[in-house]
DNA sequence: GACTATATGTCGTCG
DNA sequence: CGACGACGTATAGTC
């Protein structure tokens, strides 16, 4: 990893065109080759990168320029970094990250969730799990005490995305007669107010799911073993 | 801007939990706050971060660990930074970055559609852009060479979302008598098969955009001037 | 503050 | 490699 904090300008010529003008900024080439150009602001977006797999070729400038550099990948997207003033510059072996590990993303939802299918009302019951269908697979697909057939879209955030894809499913299911009439049931840990309105507009049932109760009755579980 | 070097294992509990191993990494401390954890790849996306805005506490570390870092914020977000071996700290003044100029954004390609219309199909005039509805703007509103409203949505990339977006529109703009019937145009640099599809079977034309064209066009009218 | 739409989104997965 | 959906999406603009 290579950092160098340099007065610069900068121009991208890709999937858009930018300009930076001349100002100091850090800008940070990792050993995937990725190079991105970072001001003091904005949180961990840079205000410029391009992505690898890319070259980039240093070259001496001319005139006002200590340097020119020109980054540019596969798709013929380029960068070019014009640097008037190198303030620092130091590189650094990290070696290969051993990575993230994550918890309580949708998938664990999902299997929690399958786990207690009660969650979703007394007698309900799973038939089974990302159920394929022609436009993608169905989270859950269940039956509720009445014997009904539910299919549930699981979100960690109930936006309107989640309702539209709901919807597209049932129009499916529905089309199949082992499986009609399919009911909606859209399960998130917390639902906005407007996907709850369309939901319940098209008949669809809205759960909110309690992530640590749920993990905490699959904890419980776990234990009696 | 403060760039630190560092062997350390890191911890998130927030909207989900996560945990780094013990490894050397970049931590990056920008002056708006913000704190991000970058391995050597993952182009510009750390493994880990705290976005502003946040509080940032470094104490001494007992035993192994050298520094903990404890960023906060009001959310109630954790990032734990235990930092067992400090290989390089430095910082860096770089002041307010003067900013991005962009060009060929979805802004600019409803701009440069609208002043040339004809490119939905010979005789078609604008009504409006940003044609506002209860539920957003339609990006343009216009009528056809036969006096039918047309309502187009503009993207870069036209995917399954921006013919639900449309179709949302649709519904909306036709039960206005005065617009009644509106037909829909789904207009992009690119349109996946997935979209077309979707959008053809709703009876909403699709339109490719050739961004160069719509700009050389634009350029044309401009020497005329 | 809630909601909508955009993004050089980026990133994984699967056909 | 392309298409698709999720993301701690972030971010900007509007109401």
């Amino acid at each position: 990893m290579r950092l160098v904090i340099a007065r610069c300008s900068v121009d991208y010529a890709g999937r858009l065109t930018a300009h930076l003008p001349s100002a100091p900024r850090l800008i940070l080439v990792k050993a995937d080759g990725s190079v991105s150009i970072h001001a003091d602001d904005r949180a961990y977006k840079p205000l410029n990168w391009m992505s690898p797999p890319c070259t980039l070729k240093e070259a001496e400038g001319d005139g006002d320029a200590k340097a020119v550099w020109t980054v540019e990948n596969k798709g013929g997207e380029k960068l070019i970094i014009t640097m008037e003033e190198i303030l620092h510059d130091s590189s650094h072996e990290l070696g290969v990250d051993p990575g993230l590990i994550k918890d309580g993303v949708e998938a664990h939802l999902q299997e929690l969730l399958a786990d207690r299918m009660e969650t979703l009302g007394e007698g309900s019951t799973l038939i089974r799990r990302e159920y394929p269908t022609a436009i993608g697979p169905v989270d859950i697909l269940g039956r509720d005490a009445e014997g009904t057939t539910i299919a549930v879209e699981i979100k960690r955030r109930g936006e309107i995305d989640g309702v539209e894809q709901l919807t597209r499913y049932l129009e499916l299911l529905n089309r199949d007669p082992r499986l009609a009439p399919v009911k909606g049931v859209f399960a998130a840990q917390e639902i906005k107010p407007q996907a709850r309105t369309l939901a319940t507009d098209r008949g669809i049932r809205c759960v909110t799911l309690d992530y640590d109760a749920l993990r905490g009755i699959e904890d419980d579980k776990l234990r009696l073993f």
